[in-house]
DNA sequence: GTCCGATTATGAATGAAATTCATGAATTGA
DNA sequence: TCAATTCATGAATTTCATTCATAATCGGAC
């Protein structure tokens, strides 16, 4: 009765607070989770999910189905490493290329738990950036992150999650009252962005180029530097929301959001289609998704 | 891709030894074991099964699938367990009758691991026999376990497994030199039996009394004062062959197959249809079936 | 209050995929 | 060598999870 799939689901739901988003995240619509979750609660004769009007989550029953989904995985992913250990291909190389500076942030323990789980794979972080990321593919990396997935032949995009770019204000700004900020909004101000062109900035690209705005910039290669910056009055800027609740929750600093629906960008791990066969891509792939799902904020599936 | 179904098949064939009544034991046909074990083959690229001629086993990567089967189970069972304690229904009463003596011995520890996990339910072997065990279902017993399944109306019966009654007899016995017994072999032996009446004796109903043969008895409570009974040439006894293979490994006793095909018995548990959806009763049946076939050796599915 | 948008529930239809069926090949024991 | 077992395999079938279409529910905006 009890299914791999129906964990799957109760963690998804656990992890995105509710069925349409879980959904998404497991590549079903919405009416499986519901028959899914339904099938397990009259199986079980408990409730699994709690609908108590907006605020909607798993039951205690529903929690301990997840966490046996959790520890099941674990044993599962182990079990699946011994496995390709008893491969020959358990060496090679994985030099990680992004394309998303923020992105350095959660991938420093993926790549920690990488390391322990494939201790003879070579990791690397290629640094340097490019205009087509891609290309880096062909010599320099085997895996690239990235945030728009251009399709070319032999080449297999990973959609690893969609995210919301937020304005990034000083806590007393000028704009602090409205709800979201328009290109208008962006004019008179100088935007505080890390190092690259134009076109590689989502808020320029997207928004401000399109209206014909090109407000002053001003760089700073990490993020937390651009923060200290903005909470220092030199700026505004525009980051991921997954990298700012801990900014917010002090009240460093305020995030509106840019335009009346957000500015959302994605984010897709790119590499060469033979590439994803080996054993260890694919649990870096899984290690890289169930991370961002299970410690970012806001992040919903591609 | 990985299932749950799979591990299921991988922990039937490791138990079983070949897939062919593995595939009995989990309810399929042999092809679909077959198609099973090759997906998982070349989703992993690796042998799961050694086809070595004769000996036919799991290679070490199949066996580790199937500890992950066992540990992922015994999670499961946990928690399955942990969600019955969150319903109502965790207190009653369970009643064990026995037709079989030689039950006993394997249902001591059954007993004592549902003890453990069902501390409110209380526990009881009903003791004394009767002609129509499945009578003691209407007041003095819970659950029956008994070797013919004559259905009756809101009953339900659920097979445990099957196992052959083999002839002990003592080591230096006059047909020590024969393959399998016939009717007629029996005649000028003493029979040695738990003490119910002929009927109640597989080996009389079944063989002796068809052939017209009426050996005489002599009756013990116990297996092993059976056996002692036997290695002391008081007389030869039929007993199952998992009962067996301590005594016959040390040279105690031999055995011998009763007719060309062996004489064959069957256990079933039968319960009154409401109580088999009491969670402790399910989980009482699972119990009784894993023990069965991970700790007897020669049982089959029924 | 009610209209709208978002979210969940549900029955029926669909379709993918697991299972069975029908064989053939291989091995063993008589 | 012949029957009897056991496993493998491609095609047919059946099962059952998923999707589709739609209703119900709820909260917030006006």
């Amino acid at each position: 009765m009890l299914e791999i799939r129906h964990l799957k689901t109760l963690i998804a739901i656990q992890e995105s607070g509710n069925v349409s988003s879980a959904a998404r995240r497991v590549h079903l619509t919405q009416s499986a989770i519901s028959h899914q979750i339904k099938a397990l609660e009259t199986h079980y004769g408990l409730p699994l999910l709690e609908r108590k009007g907006r605020s909607y989550g798993l039951t205690d029953a529903g929690k301990r189905l997840a966490e046996l989904g959790k520890t099941i995985f674990s044993e599962i992913r182990r079990a699946e490493r011994d496995l390709s250990g008893m491969h020959e291909n358990q060496s090679g190389s994985m030099r990680i290329a992004l394309e998303c500076h923020t992105c350095f942030d959660w991938l420093m323990p993926v790549m920690d738990a990488f390391r322990k789980a494939w201790p003879e794979v070579e990791v690397d972080l290629v640094s340097g950036f490019h205009s087509d990321p891609v290309s880096l593919l062909d010599d320099r990396a085997d895996i690239v992150i990235l945030s728009d997935a251009l399709k070319r032949e032999g080449i297999s995009y990973h959609p690893l999650f969609k995210f919301e770019m937020l304005a990034v204000l000083p806590i007393d700004h000028r704009l602090k009252a409205k709800r979201f900020l328009l290109p208008e909004d962006f004019a008179e101000e100088t935007l505080i962005s890390y190092p690259v062109p134009d076109e590689r900035i989502d808020l320029m690209r997207e928004v401000l180029i399109p209206s014909g705005i090109r407000p002053p910039r001003r760089t700073a290669e990490l993020t937390v530097a651009i923060l200290q910056l903005v909470a220092s009055r030199r700026g505004i800027a525009a980051l991921p929301s997954w990298g700012l609740s801990n900014y917010l929750e002090h009240d460093y600093v305020i995030a509106r959001r840019i335009g009346r629906k957000g500015l959302w960008s994605g984010l897709y791990a790119a590499m060469i289609r033979e590439m994803s066969d080996h054993p260890y891509m694919a649990d870096f792939l899984s290690l890289l998704k169930e991370n961002c799902f299970s410690k970012l904020k806001g992040v919903v599936p591609i």
